[in-house]
DNA sequence: CCTGCATTATTCATATATGAATAAAATATT
DNA sequence: AATATTTTATTCATATATGAATAATGCAGG
């Protein structure tokens, strides 16, 4: 669902800028999730496998939480689909027992590969599509939106 | 979760941008997310209403699925956590009793109203934030990602 | 008029996300 | 050492999203 900014009937330049912006990029998600279902992954799936790849050892479940910047009951889910997959598995934590860690296994090591193929493939056609545009103007227009973080929690 | 285009070691300028691009309709998401919040109102349950609202009159449930770009069974659950809020009601449709039509009550009007409110303030607070910005540029640049609008179903 | 097809909303299964409540284990404090 | 606190993952309730299967109604063609 496109449930940001529904048109109220705004005019103003700024506010077609954010529609076209949060417009743009669903777009590149949507082609993102694409790309990855090609080899039966999504988006949180490869994520997840990217991190455990690229840590080179199994990490805990909180420590996936905080990569992902996500809640821990999240992790537990995507663990679970995960598991069921058979990319991943749990194992024990020998040096403390409260943590679960979660180890690649060697499909899920193919797996994270493939998919960064198809990731790659979709970054070169966008990298190509964007051959014209003046970077340095889009990366300081969109800093412009990243102030004012909002409250603390 | 940040579950876009997680960091793989890619270098590239325009990778980078993709990543800010994302990462910035994030950000105003929950900028508009949390300003709906201090009416008790959610980004879908303000589109939902705000649809209503616009159109004057009730909708069919599957026109607002239309509006809403998403598929049916989103909006029966959208409608019953509405009517649960009591900021809508469902109505029978003479015409066609197959057809089951969605109804913003007095409550609802208001919320909406409320909810628009806050919403005009997060654009007024952007506005102001974007106001150095070359707006025709960033449109410009924009417009490069949404090409290819991927296989038609 | 009946029969088959289309359309409508709902239900169900699933994926993803959050946060509160819980249980188990580690650590700190008395 | 016993107790209290913190940290860990899980479970549960909830919100949002999709799509398949279902049930009810409408409509077209015979």
């Amino acid at each position: 669902m496109n449930k940001i900014f529904p048109n109220i009937g705004s005019e103003r330049e700024t506010d077609r800028l954010m529609f076209s912006l949060v417009h743009a990029a669903h777009e590149l998600e949507r082609r993102y999730e694409e790309a990855l279902s090609i080899e039966g992954l999504t988006g949180p799936k490869f994520a997840a496998l990217s991190k455990l790849v690229q840590a080179g050892h199994s990490l805990g479940l909180g420590e996936l939480a905080d990569e992902l910047t996500c809640v821990r009951s999240n992790i537990t889910q995507l663990v679970d689909r995960l598991e069921a997959d058979g990319l991943v598995v749990r194992a024990v934590d020998h040096a403390d027992r409260r943590t679960v860690r979660a180890a690649v296994t060697e499909i899920g090591m193919q797996r994270q590969i493939a998919g960064a193929k198809q990731v790659e493939k979709l970054l070169d056609a966008l990298s190509k599509a964007c051959s014209g545009v003046d970077l340095e103007a889009f990366e300081r227009a969109l800093s412009c939106l990243q102030v004012e973080q909002g409250v603390d929690r």
